[in-house]
DNA sequence: GTGAAAGCGCTAACAG
DNA sequence: CTGTTAGCGCTTTCAC
């Protein structure tokens, strides 16, 4: 075990002078600089991390938590946080949950035990009661939490699927579907409140069974189109919260000989590149922001304020 | 800061009592046992975790060094590492390259500093004489690398393509070009190989035009038609090597009103599900299991059989 | 400028 | 079964 001691020793100074000059202190001569130096490099001496983040009870590493990895989206965010974390030196833990509560609170006890400064929830599952005890000024959430005091980054889903409602509208459909990842969590919250709300003003009450749940993969969206082609009364239009369930849509629709839009209109969201490619109006969602902002969020001191984003509606041959 | 110290205390007994009940060691009397807990309890003692990295030499955590994250290549071989991982009690840390070479060589150095106990290469940069003095039992590559002493799994490409363009002739196919993500690198390597092996003994010479390079993302799928519609001589199929970039080709051929596969044919990898909803022929490529695999081999002791996984053709509608 | 020494919090060998 | 003690390797205050 070559350590600081025995650089010490072999540079014929102190410890705390080695120290000073691995962590680029001022005040040491030059001269013991270059023994301290030569030491290092003549024992091959490597810095053991784990000794620093004792001492310094810091790791420099942040914890991600998500439900899933194999979804562009989940990539996008985490690509920005990876970007904005790298300039900072600080690197990135994963916590994978598949949206399992225990998995998602063993996030936060290992946040506990130090073993990362802090933890970023790009989606969660469990009850904000339940995470309360353990949530500080290190825990942001992708999510517009309510309490003013978490940080936060999040999209504004809400207007997102009103302005979604109004261009339908404004092509003439009024018999609108909705198709959602999920139905819990703030933001799939927020986004039926947004169609609930919206559809009422605008005098086309809601209809339950054109809404579909659980689309996450380019397969539910295939699934989709199978639903929608049996049922006797057909929504005219589908607002869908992500591409790759356009995507499927799309080209399960190909198959069938459904005609997309005359048939069936699809307005998405996300503008993934498959978007641009298959031709798909979708609401562009700055994901990849996200994932910064998040991260700034948590370096930032204070009571920050909470980030909003907003999407931004791509014409293409879908509506 | 509450500590086993203060805990020992709490309960009335010595640290090492404290320590052997929180690490269920046996041989604690039932009593004392008890008193550790409520204390544990009382004084919400959480253990923490660089301390015990510290004294244990270890972080039960694997550095997983990879190009990029918004890529379902990546995605899928992170998931089915953090899977594996999750049922042994380690996790993830995550290295992002960028293909940068001293990204790469900053997880080695995590890695020598004890911040993880191991490294899995899903894809590489550096020379192997490079990373060769940091390379022991707790690397794993997944590509052939030559060492017989490196632990390794990995995809058999040669075959992979080999098989690949048999089948291509099979069709009628003889003017064949090849659509690759990188052109270094062990695996493309390993492809490029069987591309000319076989081509040549088939007396059908690559054409080094109908060769592309650096194709990732769908949209780099679309480039591809567009410079393919470009040539002169065209070939009359192509192998792409990632089903992203098929599925470019296709959505951006039938823009173009070129017929697939009368027009070009397309023969893929990866069976990712997009292969399946557009309808793309295509090589499985097991990269889950690499993912899993690759797990079970950092954690296997001696100089465990290097894995060797195979591809699978599914017949679709692109060839 | 520099060194001694007291932590950081836990583990494990050893002695009893 | 249990306690003492010596680490693990680095940081940082304090005194000189």
């Amino acid at each position: 075990m070559t350590n600081i001691r025995s650089i010490a020793k072999l540079a014929g100074v102190s410890v705390s002078t080695v120290s000073r000059v691995l962590n680029e202190h001022p005040y040491v001569k030059e001269e013991k600089r270059q023994k301290v130096l030569e030491a290092v490099e003549q024992l091959n001496y490597i810095k053991n991390a784990n000794a620093v983040h004792l001492s310094k009870g810091k790791t420099y590493s942040i914890g991600v938590v998500l439900p899933y990895l194999n979804l562009p989206y989940f990539g996008e965010i985490l690509q920005g946080i990876a970007g904005e974390a790298l300039k900072h030196g600080y690197h990135l833990q994963l916590f994978q949950t598949n949206y399992d509560r225990g998995a998602e609170l063993d996030a936060f006890h290992r946040m506990q035990m130090k073993e990362v400064d802090g933890l970023i929830l790009t989606s969660r599952s469990n009850s904000l009661d339940v995470l309360a005890p353990f949530i500080g000024p290190n825990v942001v959430f992708c999510e517009n939490v309510y309490d003013p005091t978490y940080k936060k980054v999040f999209i504004n889903h809400y207007e997102g699927i009103r302005n979604g409602l109004k261009y339908l509208y404004s092509k003439g459909h009024s018999r609108i579907g909705l198709c959602l990842n999920r139905t819990f969590g703030t933001n799939s919250e927020e986004r039926i409140r947004g169609f609930y709300d919206s559809s009422e003003a605008a005098g086309h009450p809601v209809r339950e069974e054109w809404i579909f749940n659980d689309c996450y993969h380019l397969q539910d969206g295939r699934e989709v189109v199978k639903a929608w082609e049996q049922k006797k009364e057909k929504p005219s239009a589908l607002i869908v919260t992500s591409d790759q369930v356009s995507a499927g849509m799309v080209t399960e629709a190909g198959k069938r000989g459904i005609r997309i839009p005359d048939d069936l209109a699809i307005l998405s969201f996300d503008n993934h590149p498959i978007a641009d490619a298959m031709d798909i109006t979708s609401f562009e969602v700055p994901i990849r922001k996200v994932g910064e902002e998040s991260f700034k969020l948590f370096l930032e001191n204070g009571n920050p304020q909470p980030v909003l984003l907003e999407t931004t509606l791509l014409e293409r041959g879908t509506v």
